[in-house]
DNA sequence: TTTACTATGGTAACACTAAAAGATTTAGCG
DNA sequence: CGCTAAATCTTTTAGTGTTACCATAGTAAA
């Protein structure tokens, strides 16, 4: 790479000269300036990010670690977080923590090596189950800023970003309840998670608040060494009178559809379902799934923005929730509403 | 962060006996090296990578640029990348170019300040519609490597890991041929790249080598702003007497095959359908899509391998191009072999 | 000649490491 | 014992590319 030096050497002029000349310095002679820029140009200069890290003592690059890249949720925030955070001129490096805490931890702890100026996040399920997440409070403590967001801890004390988790569910619910079902059952395979949690608790409240529903809430949890076909299978089987699904992950709704088809349940007449799922699916599907949409792009835009605020404002010692609303979409598995 | 200079402020040494002591250095007495090591530990010391990227001129940093993160191939891809990289103690930089020439072409030349050792990347549809690959050429003539992988293009001499999508398709058809069919039709939303000109022409070749198939090859493009669903609704109108389908991108398959399904065909008695999709996509089909396996975690890792081998070895001016051997996975699209 | 200004150059600092130099201790020997 | 040579340990210096700050040379006006 050419670096000021080399500029400097060609034109017979100091090091400083060329840089402010560069800089478009008033200190420096129109015709210098003239000299240098043509010769950098012609040189194709660039200066040295890392360099120029060095001296300022930051990266304008963020660490996002993610648990699940195959997951489509997780691949469009990251999209939109690159996105966001190209349009601010950070870079993004991106780790994958698979979901588990040994990979997470890893991550966090080289990458804060001045390698980044802090990180968004969203929590490994690892690190989730096992509730330990000092490994994160001990990067906040060095002063780092993260930025968590989707699966996040009341432990932490950060900026975060969430979807109302319970009020989407309860939502969901509630529609399903205004169609008149009176058997509705969750799906989940997320069982562990955060929001899992709170998607779940917010369909036994639309529930057991609603006094005409007579049967008791019945969660069907898959877990990551079943096969939700099957689990899903021996659910109808289980429960013929099944007349309302609520999805709370990213594919279990899908699925349902399809074995509902198969066994020629009538949908949206005698069986209603509501996925989780992002529009990605509905290629996919037909009749088109009704879902509650994440609006995934504003929770990747608000991280990258939080984080920035963050990183101009790093005193400031309150921290920022911020909750993107959720939409419930009726598509073609629920009834219309009237 | 904790430098050396502050551990040697506090142990009243130099900053670089704190240097040679944590690099166990000989020439450091035992006991020095101990208090050292003691005082680094207790206040968390991390060598900043930022100036010793500067020091050693190089980054242990990878761009990545994708041209489609939503597109589950990438995602896997990225996925095997990280895996890879992170294995050999390099981070990423991922960058999307959302297949625009622009993003990908910004992308590049920001990030060759310094940023990153080099590049591994697949071309953006933009760039390959143009058929304008000059800023990847500008990249590597300032002798920066990049790695191509997937959509590659003959004019740019680097080196590349690809799969024989030629073959692949050329299989696929053949199988098909094999089975008796005799109207196969090959459907393709990627039309515009050198990776689905490929697979067409595979196709076409077992065709028209095969001299009891009678039908002129039929290939339905869907472009960008087309709907998968409505145009393979048309295709089976037109074609009824359609045996076989060959669909060549991740999801052309699936669709296809609910569509089939919706238009009672028996599946695979009356029609068999290979799809060039990941194992992602079977949860959400029934009965499961035959495939061509990409084998895509091979691909990111040969990559990564590739990449690493060049940096060790700048000099050598022979490129590599690795090809990935795919798979026919039949499943329950097709008929069984005998 | 002093003052003021213009244009340029030099130095230090960011955190680190390699190489050279310096200081201190130890060993060897008459 | 006393001196030197060798061995051991530590410090200084320089360099990576950049910029902020301070210094200086030269010129022109007062």
């Amino acid at each position: 790479m050419v670096t000021l030096k080399d500029l400097a050497e060609q034109l017979n002029v100091s090091i400083s000269t060329v840089s402010k000349a560069l800089h478009n310095s008033e200190e420096i002679s129109p015709e210098t300036i003239a000299r240098v820029k043509a010769l950098a140009e012609h040189l194709n200069y660039k200066p040295n990010k890392v360099a120029i890290s060095l001296k300022n003592n930051t990266t304008n690059t963020i660490g996002v670690i993610i648990p699940n890249i195959l997951n489509h949720f997780f691949a469009k925030a990251l999209y939109a977080i690159e996105e966001e955070a190209s349009s601010h001129g950070y870079n993004i490096i991106t780790c994958l923590s698979d979901e588990k805490k040994s990979k997470e931890m890893n991550s966090l702890q080289l990458l804060s090596d001045g390698s980044v100026d802090g990180f968004i996040m969203s929590i490994a399920e690892e690190s989730q189950i096992d509730n330990d997440t000092e490994h994160i409070k001990a990067i906040l403590n060095q002063n780092i800023p993260i930025v968590l967001f989707d699966r996040v801890s009341d432990d932490i004390i950060c900026d975060k970003v969430i979807i109302d988790d319970f009020g989407a569910a309860f939502e969901a619910t509630k529609h399903l309840l205004s169609e008149g079902r009176k058997h509705i059952v969750l799906i989940s395979d997320i069982d562990n998670l955060s929001v899992g949690k709170l998607r779940t608790n917010g369909y036994v409240q639309a529930l057991t608040e609603n006094e005409d529903y007579k049967e008791t809430p019945i969660v069907v949890t898959i877990s990551k060494n079943e096969v939700a076909d099957q689990k899903i299978n021996v659910l109808f089987k289980e429960y013929p009178l099944i007349d309302g699904i609520i999805a709370i992950d990213n594919t279990s709704g899908v699925i349902a559809l399809q074995k509902a088809f198969k066994l020629n349940y009538n949908v949206p007449e005698d069986l209603s379902i509501i996925g989780f799922s992002d529009d990605n699916v509905l290629q996919f599907t037909d009749p088109k799934l009704s879902t509650v949409s994440q609006h995934t792009i504003d929770i990747g835009k608000a991280s990258v923005n939080l984080f920035i605020d963050r990183l101009n404002n790093k005193a400031q010692n309150s921290t920022k929730t911020k909750i993107i609303k959720t939409k419930l979409i009726l598509r073609d598995t629920t009834k219309p509403v009237f």
